[in-house]
RNA sequence: GCUGAUAUAGUGUAGUCGGUCAAUCAUGUAGGACUCUCACUCCUACGACUGGGGUUCAAAUCCCCAUAUCAGCACCA
């Protein structure tokens, strides 16, 4: 029994690793981390955690149209509410000289070649299997070219430096492709540079100098793995294991990084922590908690298969973490004013925590007017106001005092419902990825900003601020 | 079109050397117990090996074909 809950908790080994790993977790900086790269980070990490090592944060950031300044500290503190434990950090824009040592040498041994071609009359020729003319330059032409690339004599588009491989090679993504290139209308915010590396040419001398072991990534980089093999077979290295997972979609999500950009800039979003957006700092001011995300993607594992992420079970592992944390409150939605007669001058006491006496009570006073949920009084005449007594329902806006008994009611399979007084209240608004609920809720919760709590029969809700007297809450999940 | 990866219940996962798998666990759904919440806890039920061949005494597990899905074929990562 215990064997198998530990079994299924745990990855497959990886090979090789008992003597420690060296991992990484490389993004793109062009926003912050969203599940997606959750994924990612915390597979690596998990290994590097359980095989001892270090864990790499490389920052891939040799496309300077594609660098988005701020992503620089939103990918930091994102990697840090998720708990990861970088060992290091390493930007490859400052690695563009080793870059550049590198292509000379892998130009030098007859590896790479400059291509001056325009690159739709490349794609012509690759497609058809036929070699380019610059592929058939010397080495000494190749280095003076090379040399043209970095001292401006060939401008953005005019010259690349492509790796050799076989020009009939059965898969036409593995046909001598691109390895350095010229970007010069566009200014990087870290370095002046003009010419830069493409990711298989950074990655593959990144992943030999820094000593990788293992990499995990998506299986949308098997042929960039198959690519960058040949750079390592060019200098003699020796290339670290592979693991390739599959495709994960998110149910009623756009994960990419460019179209969320765009929503924000044209107002769709509110920023990047918008609720509807995977983002993870979106995710922890819903109050969705870290550990429950590490748990959801380690119960996802390493798979090929392409999956779909499923909200509910990432609900249900945070659940597990926040219901024991979460006090319980009262949130009327969409209320409606009733007046009891004859109701006897009592005082609810309700538990922040039931089964729980030691976290204590809240309050509420009856007074004769109240408010209970609009949905309440569709069909039902005989209603329990919870912790207090029984009602009924006589008229639009009135009902009577209907006893205390809480067995009656349960007899009567009348609902146990949420009130309050309308003089002990908070306007209250609950985001959620569908709109904003609006009602009132105990004046109390203002207490709670920042902290996951319970409405009562409604749901858990994370209380993100309090203003003018007015709560907001974003919704977790029931 | 070419190259490759994958295919277990609604969702995610276990099952890696074929038999002990009419298939694990979680989530979900339905019902019940408990409870002054539609939460928590507990019980029960439901629900899957893509299809077709083959190898074998025996296949979810091996082979082949088909189908489906996804990815790559960028001077993005």
């Amino acid at each position: 029994m215990h064997e198998k809950r530990e079994k299924s908790s745990d990855l497959p080994p990886l090979p090789d690793a008992e003597g420690g790993v060296v991992m990484r977790f490389a993004p793109n900086p062009s926003g912050p981390l969203h599940l997606g790269h959750a994924r990612a980070s915390i597979l690596n990490d998990y290994y590097v955690r359980r095989y001892g090592g270090s864990y790499i944060y490389r920052i891939e950031d040799t496309d300077p149209k594609r660098v988005v300044p701020e992503a620089y500290e939103m990918v930091r503190e994102d990697l840090e509410w998720l708990g990861i434990a970088i060992s290091d950090i390493v930007y490859q824009s400052d690695r563009l000289g080793i870059y550049y040592e590198y292509a000379r040498r892998i130009i030098g041994i007859g590896g790479a070649y400059v291509c001056t071609c325009e690159a739709e009359r490349f794609r012509e020729l690759k497609l058809a299997k036929k070699a380019c003319p610059c592929r058939d330059l010397t080495v000494e032409e190749n280095l003076l070219r090379w040399e043209q690339m970095l001292d401006g004599t060939f401008i953005e588009g005019e010259a690349t430096v492509r790796i050799r491989t076989e020009i009939d090679h059965p898969d036409p993504a593995i046909r001598d492709f691109s390895a350095m290139r010229i970007v010069n209308t566009t200014l990087h915010p870290r370095v002046d540079a003009t010419v830069y590396p493409l990711m298989n040419f950074s990655v593959a001398i990144d992943d030999h100098l820094l000593g990788m072991t293992h990499v995990i990534r998506g299986k949308d980089h098997i042929a960039n793995t198959r690519r960058q093999k040949y750079i390592f077979d060019y200098f003699g290295w020796k290339p670290p294991h592979y693991l390739h997972y599959g495709r994960m979609s998110i149910e009623g999500l756009v994960l990419s990084t460019s179209s969320m950009h765009q929503g924000i800039a044209d107002g769709t979003f509110t920023g990047w922590d918008d609720i509807r957006l995977g983002t993870l700092r979106a995710m922890a001011r819903r109050g969705i908690r870290p550990e429950a995300v590490r748990a959801a993607v380690i119960e996802i594992g390493c798979g090929g298969t392409d999956i779909s992420f499923s909200w509910d079970n990432l609900f249900a592992k945070n659940r597990e973490l926040i219901d024991k944390g979460s006090d319980r409150y009262f949130f009327v939605q969409d209320p409606v004013h009733l007046t009891v007669k004859d109701g006897p001058e009592q005082t609810a006491h309700a538990p922040l925590y039931p089964g729980d006496e030691e976290r204590g009570y809240r309050t509420i006073t009856f007074n004769g007017e109240i408010l209970i949920p609009g949905k309440e009084m569709e069909g039902n005449d005989l209603i329990r106001l919870k912790d207090l007594f029984n009602i009924r329902v006589t008229g639009e806006n009135t009902a009577v005092y209907a006893g205390d008994s809480l067995t009656e009611i349960r007899a009567a399979k009348g609902p146990i419902i949420q009130w309050l007084p309308p003089d002990q209240t908070v306007p209250c608004r609950i985001l959620t990825p569908e709109g904003i609920i609006s009602g009132v809720c105990e004046a109390g919760v203002a207490g709670c900003v920042g902290e996951t709590i319970q409405f009562e029969r409604f749901g858990f809700v994370r209380i993100d601020a309090v203003a003018d007297g007015c709560v907001t809450a974003y919704f977790t999940h029931r």
